[in-house]
DNA sequence: CAATTTCATCGTAGCGCTATGATGAATGAA
DNA sequence: TTCATTCATCATAGCGCTACGATGAAATTG
């Protein structure tokens, strides 16, 4: 085994500097048992006996140890981490979302690898392409609008995917959201009922946006639906902020002088709109009313108190991790049910 | 080398499951160079020639290969992740500086490991344990305080960290933030040069969230040394939200009814305040001026808008990347600056 | 032209852990 | 008692990669 003249290397010369952490080695030596035993119990306590349970803990115990997930992961061939992608981790919705997430996941002895692709598509597959790398026990992304490569290589990864905060097409794995034009169509149906006519959507950044510009849709198509006379769509180029909410309605006033229904795409925006209506004394709702999306902290505090729709992105984190969850524990259930819808809740207040 | 009778086990009989997982071996054979070739190409694509390079570069492609980062992290005893722990990832100060963070980190190959410890120190410990058990490249950490025990695992490892978001105190390794009693003294003098003298200081959760409080004493301390009458500091056991906002203005007047400046913790108090004076028709700033701290989306925008101080977290998350970059690329300089003061500003509004 | 230095490339030994099946003792059934 | 079964524990072979030092060819020097 050893020997082995010509050109093999000699082993004496080589020597990997031995790094002094305490490994399992080091526990088993310590508790008189074998590393196979202390894996075992770190892994499923219950299969060892409870003296050399005890022996094993004492000796982590004293000595320090821990674990190196990396090695774990790559013996295993699959690494206790979840890959979640989304695109702005400011936003109040996803931060939401992935909080929940979170701790559903840690709970479960799962870490979470985060990445943000700032709404861009050619950024998603790198973002995906480094997730894989991981070995993730499973990957979540926002929607269901992603490159053919990305989907490719997920699919071709076997790993569980699930995708978030969008369903109504065909997703790669599993799905867990809600419909985006119907939140537009309630939107829309609510102010029609209010007997608003002259209705305005205000959304921002719908072009790299997809959801919000099939609410934007959504509330189109149900307005003109519903006999309203005027139904317009209005998009700022820049971010979803409070400040693009007072710039759009102003636009809006420019457009649309008669409007007395606004929908807008986010919380912010419609803040900004009130606020800008507090500025030049437009009465809500009696001039205008207006509704948002989101359902932000803010929103029943503001005056007056925000009419709004409630995505529950912290429902959407809970029965996110349920699915990763359910799929690690029992990977071949594959008939189980793989899109869920959370739908939305429109809350009246008093804006409209 | 085979063989080996008595206990040994026969060889043939052992299989593990071989992944048909697409290898760096498989790679290098395609494209003609040996296993150590490929990986240097990854690593360093400079130090192979460049017909090898294209050769490789091609194989990679034609097989889809994606790199394991977690043998490589294995291998090289150290993964290419970096690791994050705040207190709420929903704390909208905490996500501007994980998201420029992340940026950062993103562009020289860094992913980013989140945790959230939601202000619990016991479960922070527990974070920072599988934090360390991914081998980081580096640990983030909010704030200075932390258990003796964290402290202690975080040195043993030898792993660079960077706590921010407060600065004042021993840092384990290394800080990038600004001193919250200053924060607490600029808003205190900033009212009293408005003429204000009862003066009142709104936080939320100041028991679990230090810094919060250092803010509040750094106010009494600056308001009653600047010859106010009245300082008090009001505390919501809730979370720092819209809500608690008008929840502790009106604690505030019941308490200090000739109350004429209010500070709070948090922009979110802040607006909560305003709203509420909205309600009850208490002029800003005529009868009360109000600031608030964080410089938030919203408070350019609001009515009036909101004097306010920016910690720029934006610039914390910079810094902290740049210290973990040049200690990765320079380990050994532990010379370098290893507390960096990123200050804050107050911005003057409407408000006060 | 020999001696030295550079350069691209290579072969191999781990990194620390888990999966697999083996082992032998204890237990139960026949 | 004898055989089958359960149970706790163990020995070993990788998981896929990188670090290390080696190797031989090309370039440079004396």
């Amino acid at each position: 085994m050893d020997s082995g003249g010509g050109t093999i290397q000699t082993r004496a010369t080589r020597k990997r500097r031995k790094m002094q952490r305490v490994t399992m080695m080091d526990v088993a030596k310590l508790a008189q048992v074998s590393p196979s035993t202390v894996s075992l119990y770190l892994r499923k306590p219950d299969a060892v006996s409870p003296a050399a349970g005890q022996d094993i803990a004492r000796a982590i115990d004293t000595l320090g140890y821990v674990p190196n997930l990396v090695a774990g992961g790559l013996a295993a061939a699959s690494s206790r981490v979840v890959s979640i992608i989304v695109p702005s981790i400011r936003n109040a919705f996803f931060a939401e979302t992935v909080s929940t997430l979170q701790s559903a996941l840690a709970a479960e002895g799962l870490q979470v690898l985060l990445g943000h692709s700032e709404y861009g598509e050619g950024q998603e597959e790198a973002l995906v392409r480094t997730a894989l790398s991981w070995a993730p026990a499973a990957v979540v992304l926002t929607g269901l609008n992603h490159s053919p490569e990305t989907r490719k290589l997920l699919k071709a990864s076997r790993v569980p995917v699930v995708e978030m905060w969008e369903i109504g097409g065909e997703p790669i794995d599993m799905a867990v959201g809600f419909s985006h034009p119907q939140v537009g169509a309630s939107a829309a149906g609510h102010l029609l009922s209010k007997g608003r006519r002259n209705l305005v959507f205000l959304g921002a950044r719908m072009d790299e946006d997809r959801r919000a510009a099939q609410r934007a849709s959504g509330f189109a198509e149900a307005g003109k639906g519903g006999g309203a006379p005027i139904c317009e769509i209005i998009n700022h180029p820049g971010a979803a902020t409070v400040e693009a909410g007072a710039l759009l309605l102003n636009r809006a006033l420019q457009q649309a002088p008669d409007l007395d229904g606004i929908a807008c795409s986010n919380d912010l925006i419609a803040l900004g709109v009130l606020f800008e209506c507090q500025r030049r004394g437009i009465a809500i709702p009696e001039r205008v009313a207006l509704i948002g999306f989101g359902d932000l902290d803010f929103s029943t505090s503001c005056v007056p108190s925000l009419t709004t729709i409630r995505p529950s992105g912290d429902l959407i984190g809970k029965e996110v991790a349920r699915l990763i969850l359910a799929r690690i524990q029992e990977p071949h259930a594959e008939d189980a049910r793989r899109v869920i819808d959370t739908s939305h809740v429109l809350i009246e207040r008093r804006s409209t």
